[in-house]
DNA sequence: GTTCCTGCAAAAGCTTTGCAGAAGA
DNA sequence: TCTTCTGCAAAGCTTTTGCAGGAAC
């Protein structure tokens, strides 16, 4: 655990959601992980201290913490959502050989287009795919 | 029809992909409209004129171009992927009032990062969320 | 004591798959 | 003729929903 039970549990409270034991571990496990889990790598992590966890609670934690703001959502694959604990503005990348999804910085001030003038701009998202240098490195020596 | 059955019908046998009249509709349905649909979107435009079009071919259909490179696969929402027949390299904002797509132009090219040195990437993307300026305009008319 | 949350099971959506008949090359 | 595609039905996945019991405040 990175930070107290107590710490979590006043992030909670301030989003006026209630502190249950099984909120907790998911925020701590984010908040400790940094790395962007989708609903069942997060049930299945939490699983072996909380045998009892139930997928749906999972799911719903998500969604509720996404609509306090506390989390982001990413989608790269139709097929799954992604969780992370990361407000600030960053792109992602997707290896598509090991799956894993590494963050980047980027300046999102450069992203100015006169298309969208006169548009409410809420959320930018940029996500980049291909192979990670760890992957190429492995294919290589494996030549 | 925005081209001819045999300007399809090329396009798709040089691809190597049989160029069936299923086929061909979808291909001339994307290239008439440039827009974003979902499967389920062209399947309910395009049975009007093939009432026994099945939901499954247009999947497979579109599966097929995007394997072909004909197409693009759209992932802004998780649970929709929707295609464009427009593979330069450009934006999209989609709407959260209507729910429309758009794209706008931006410069790649700006897109660096030292964080991803060493990596190969593929594929890039870029999407906003927001409220457009027609959904803006009405808002103040109504209010 | 209320209100909100959890967990089970069932349902809902979208997408894929298997297979027999049909159409394209 | 041979290969590939279509369309139906069924299956597969992830995510959502309804509801009764339980935990938080």
């Amino acid at each position: 655990m990175k930070n107290s039970t107590s710490y979590y549990a006043k992030i909670l409270s301030e989003k006026g959601l209630k502190a249950s034991h099984q909120r907790i571990m998911v925020l701590d496990y984010l908040d400790s992980h940094r790395c962007h889990p989708t609903a069942d790598m997060i049930l299945s992590a939490l699983k072996q201290d909380m045998p009892t966890l139930s997928k749906s609670t999972v799911y719903k934690t998500l969604n509720a913490f996404v609509d306090a703001n506390l989390l982001r959502e990413i989608t790269i694959e139709d097929n799954e959502i992604r969780y992370e604990y990361n407000l600030m503005d960053h792109g992602h990348f997707k290896c598509e050989s090991c799956g894993q999804v590494y963050d980047f910085t980027i300046d999102f001030g450069l992203l100015k287009t006169k298309d969208l003038d006169g548009f409410q701009i809420n959320d930018r998202n940029i996500y980049f795919k291909g192979v990670c240098k760890s992957c190429l490195d492995n294919e290589q020596n494996n030549v």
